[in-house]
DNA sequence: AACATAATATGATTTTTGTCATGTGTGTTG
DNA sequence: CAACACACATGACAAAAATCATATTATGTT
């Protein structure tokens, strides 16, 4: 639910990284998708879109692949989300009606508005390397 | 977010017949599919699946169509929700993990755990009709 | 019997997900 | 410096799933 594999693949690259890239160390794609038991093709495509969209880096050649700099890793979980799913992600409708709005409202809306804006704090309020430092270093699961 | 474009067409027409079928008037597909603006073929599909559900009911021939009687005006949302999209709906892990649980956790499970089951109370609280009257009558919108 | 409409099956289209081949820059090695 | 190997970059392609459309069948009404 809510988030597409895409996202998925995003979030738990992400959070490989911060976790191992200490320093400007490299880890090639092979070590990233087997590490969060992802298709490798497919992550390092999503994953080199990030890398345009300036929140991660990477660096060709031998000894070169993905990492994430120290600045990167303060990166807020939104800001991410959003560079996968888009800019209006948390702003759809529930039922899918374009111009659901607070003056031409869905049947949903009053009563969904109070969860999405608790669900956009809290994907605001948590940058990747809170998540990481908060959670208990060795039973971080990224992967099954 | 959150819901497939089938859980969207089944909740607003569900909703329309909520509205509307007083006693058994039946409405046919494409009745429903423009009062609610969506593809009425597909729609057609979805609403077939939730008559073999029991969730609302069809007649066949002349004069006939969708209706939902009395009882199941008070189906709860959860219950319609689950209805397409799959019984484990609301119990995925954000990050597509299959055994992420209590017991092993993904790194955003104990943050998303509150809103999770918030989000499933809200849709476990109303009935369709429940929502239908606590809306403005001549201001509700299925459609745009 | 004729007709209208849901039910069903099937096919087309689009989006998402996943794979492959080739190009391009980088570091290493002789 | 030149040749080579390595790993990302890019775009084309393929498979699968979701979405949407059509045709046929079955059934109830008149």
């Amino acid at each position: 639910m809510i988030f597409s594999k895409s996202t998925e693949y995003a979030i738990r690259a992400t959070m490989f990284l911060c976790l191992n890239s200490s320093g400007s160390e490299c880890f090639k794609i092979n070590t990233i998708a087997s590490a969060i038991d992802s298709p490798p093709f497919f992550t390092s495509k999503i994953l080199q879109s990030l890398v345009r969209q300036n929140i991660i880096s990477s660096t060709k050649g031998p000894k070169g692949g993905f990492y994430i700099d120290k600045k990167s890793k303060s990166i807020i979980l939104y800001d991410l989300i959003i560079a996968v799913e888009g800019p209006d992600f948390f702003d759809k409708c529930l039922l899918g009606l374009n111009k659901c709005s607070e003056k031409n409202p869905c049947p949903l809306h009053k009563y969904f508005k109070k969860h999405k804006e608790e669900l956009k704090l809290l994907f605001k309020k948590k940058t990747i390397s809170d998540i990481m430092n908060e959670s208990i270093k060795n039973e971080i699961h990224l992967r099954l």
